[in-house]
DNA sequence: GCAAGACTTTGACGCAGATCAAGATTTGGA
DNA sequence: TCCAAATCTTGATCTGCGTCAAAGTCTTGC
């Protein structure tokens, strides 16, 4: 299966997640070349839509730099974003014509795609591909379970910090560590943004940011540059278990 | 790929929804007959625990009858369940070796086992069986970000909605028409696991499903007897699209 | 450098659903 | 058949978060 060529990876698919995690090292040379003729990237301006829910979907791909959200929304306006998107996750579903999510760039974003038919085709001859995806796709539906007992049970403030320590977790490109060592990152989402994803108001998500800075389990500097001074601190904000359940 | 031994099903495989599903009509007979060796049947008791969280998982399988529950408990004692089990569903990560949830039984239940090893080294060398997780997987997550709505932005009247027309129109097992050729059903739920299922307190269930009662929406015959004479008017009540988004 | 719009904070108040409590109904075992 | 436990209903009260309102702070283009 293996052979030299298949691990090296040539300086344009550097960054491309899919190719590192589905397909790379683990396929024949020809199928690498395959996959290569039908890829192509795409950049967003934050705040573009990638995709409206309903809309035929021609591609599927993954993301390489930036943030998108999955949203859905009723029709009294009421909406709940149901996924984050970051770099390396993958979108749009092999089988299904139309997308059934809101796809939205938060920040500047990168996407690395393939044309859906011939992706599909490729899947059902490369069998590395399919189980690359279900691994990915098992992951997901673990992330939005844990969101369901977010969603279903968590207080305001338990929420924001749930938040918090996803994406302090999740996103090594935007984490840092400051002098002292400690976690420090832009937030990339607005409190609108972030009220989606939990199920509050942007009203109730800032008092609680607040609160939480007054009780000095974050620190903010401006109202997007957050630093965590003890990220099991925060952890316990979160009811989490200090080692972190699905997370650790 | 085909052939008439793959397309019949022996009698004693006549319930098993992973055969029919993921492997019936598509493998070769030599994979069938694989499969049938590491084929086995569990049985469980209403109100039995089939596998604790955090248990080393030895088996993957899916329900042939009955309803299971996923839940997931906070230390303090706050659960909350992220998933139903109904016939046909699939249970267990290929991959993972421990599971992440509590599954019980709510009712008797049977389920079709595989030897996970072995199971796991097939699906390696037989592209369809990944090909058919995949699809049910990505089902999963798109129930599971339905649910992210419900417990994220509706109402309890709407939730209980959701989920009563969620079970009236998944289980074709335990679904009916009465004289009337109206949906009636056995809610194979009690409040409480309704309230873990909504992330509400049993209460609260218990006042909204009798506000239905008192408004027509549902009928009741005893506690658990559900009768629903205008399937639109609940779909309705639920703040879903009258052609029932995700669930058409 | 300033005006306009986007984003955020904070306050006052109301309400949906939680909590606490009591009692009714159903189930099951001796 | 009867008692105990489980399940469900209903009422009274409390509270966390939503709603409405106003003002503060960033960002961007001119």
């Amino acid at each position: 299966m293996l052979n030299e060529k298949s691990l090296s990876v040539s300086p344009d698919c550097s960054e491309c997640p899919i190719r590192h995690r589905a397909v790379c090292a683990r396929c024949e040379t020809d199928e690498l070349e395959r996959l290569e003729e039908i890829k192509y990237y795409r950049k967003f301006e934050a705040g573009q839509t990638v995709i409206w829910s309903g809309d035929r979907m021609e591609f599927v791909g993954s993301v390489v730099s930036g943030i998108a959200t999955l949203t859905q929304t009723m029709e009294d306006g009421r909406t709940q974003m149901v996924g984050l998107l970051l770099p390396s996750d993958f979108v749009g579903r092999p089988g299904r014509s139309s997308a059934a999510y809101d796809v939205v760039a938060t920040t500047d974003l990168v996407m690395c795609c393939f044309r859906k038919a011939p992706f599909e085709e490729m899947m059902l001859r490369t069998p590395h591909i399919a189980q690359r995806l279900l691994e990915m796709t098992l992951d997901e539906l673990d992330a939005a379970r844990e969101w369901m007992l977010v969603l279903g049970r968590k207080t305001a403030r338990e929420k924001i910090a749930s938040l918090l320590s996803i994406i302090a977790r999740r996103d090594a490109s935007i984490n840092q560590r400051d002098v002292e060592d400690r976690l420090t990152f832009d937030l990339p989402l607005t409190r609108e943004a972030m009220a989606d994803y939990l199920g509050l108001t942007l009203e109730t998500v800032s008092r609680q940011v607040s609160a939480l800075r007054k009780d000095g389990v974050i620190e903010l500097e401006g109202k997007r540059h957050v630093t965590i001074p003890d990220i099991g601190r925060l952890l316990e904000e979160a009811g989490d278990d200090a080692d972190g359940g699905v997370f650790a």
